[in-house]
DNA sequence: TTATTTTGTAGAATTAATTCTACAACAGCA
DNA sequence: TGCTGTTGTAGAATTAATTCTACAAAATAA
């Protein structure tokens, strides 16, 4: 049977150069896009998908609270987690919601060739096995505090944060608090300082 | 005459994403990679292009250092530069170098291909010329805004700064308020990311 | 030289952000 | 299997920060 792939990231050029990479590279021809997290539920209940590539942070969300509705849905479905950070950051998360493959962008053409083939063809994940970095403090953030830390680290304040996760200025404070005692980092500046030295983006 | 295009870029999936857009959707079939500014420099020396597309952070350095450099054997090669920043953060760096194009790699599918086509056939770009012609942003700061500058750039919250100093909150609001609309930076972050452009360590 | 803009300052009012506390759900350990 | 720590959430109270307005002094333009 033919894979038939959904790929969901925000960033059309990234879209198309995983797209080329399956399509061209390795020869997969269905393979569909997303934009959203909204678009990504969507395109599920079009279509049975094999296989899931998505990118940690939507614009509407966070595609990791999805991911428990997706597998009780779709039992079946093989899911990849990829995003802009070294797999250090996210690998306990990922952990946590049972995901095998992890992709970085960041990676170079050979890695990524390497990695979406074992995806596609169901092998093992070397990669994700051998990482716990322990000095790393972003390792010890939890889903919503990373997924907070994405905000923080892109400039925004606290409100704007709230409205647009549809929380409590209250608990994104809260997270915020705790980000900040996890990382020692004493305010925005020495956070994004962190972030350039660990290479976490967003 | 055929365009010949070079992209650099660290991240082999926004190349190769690049790439599908100028061949695939606007039908420029001369289109080269590099990941580096060393690979940047050989590829230049190989070949004559018409354009460059380069991402200004590339891992071995910061592709702004080189323009002056490439302008200087290659005058009448065109240059467009690309970021996940939006324009405004750049804008006044760019003018300095020279550069009248400016793709955000957050823009949307359309904006890219209209941006890129504009680019290629050396139409005038509308959005990057009503940003304002000023030099380097920090040269138009009051003393008393440089001032609090440093102390912001530190890390410093508002009512620290004011109690340091002897004034009112609100005036060191006003005067926060001033540095961000003369540097048009939008938050903390912009901030420092346009003092470290600039070199500013007040 | 006069008119206009910029600069440094703050009061009042408002809004944003933090702190402190709490609690239920869950995870991990022992 | 019960104990303990973590996570995600928020209410109440408080504090920090911003906004809007204003004004005198200084700088600048006309």
């Amino acid at each position: 049977m033919q894979p038939s792939i959904l790929i969901a990231d925000d960033h059309s050029m990234i879209r198309k150069g995983l797209k080329l990479y399956l399509q061209l590279n390795l020869g997969y021809k269905d393979v569909q896009e997303a934009s959203t997290c909204g678009e990504l539920m969507k395109e599920l209940v079009k279509k049975k998908f094999t296989h899931l590539i998505l990118d940690i942070i939507l614009t509407d969300g966070s595609s990791l609270e999805v991911i428990p509705n997706i597998r009780k849905v779709y039992p079946t479905i093989k899911i990849m987690v990829f995003s802009m950070q070294p797999a250090e950051v996210y690998g306990e998360v990922l952990k946590q919601y049972g995901i095998e493959y992890y992709l970085s962008k960041t990676s170079g053409e050979e890695d990524i060739l390497h990695v979406l083939d074992k995806f596609i063809n169901n092998e093992k994940n070397t990669a994700l096995n051998k990482t716990s970095n322990q000095d790393n403090p972003f390792t010890n953030l939890a889903p919503r505090e990373l997924e907070i830390l994405h905000y923080v680290l892109k400039g925004n304040g606290t409100k704007d944060i709230a409205d647009s996760l549809n929380i409590k200025m209250n608990t994104v404070s809260t997270l915020k608090n705790r980000i900040f005692e996890k990382t020692h980092a004493v305010n925005i500046k020495e956070l994004l300082e962190l972030a350039t030295l660990y290479n976490v983006n967003y």
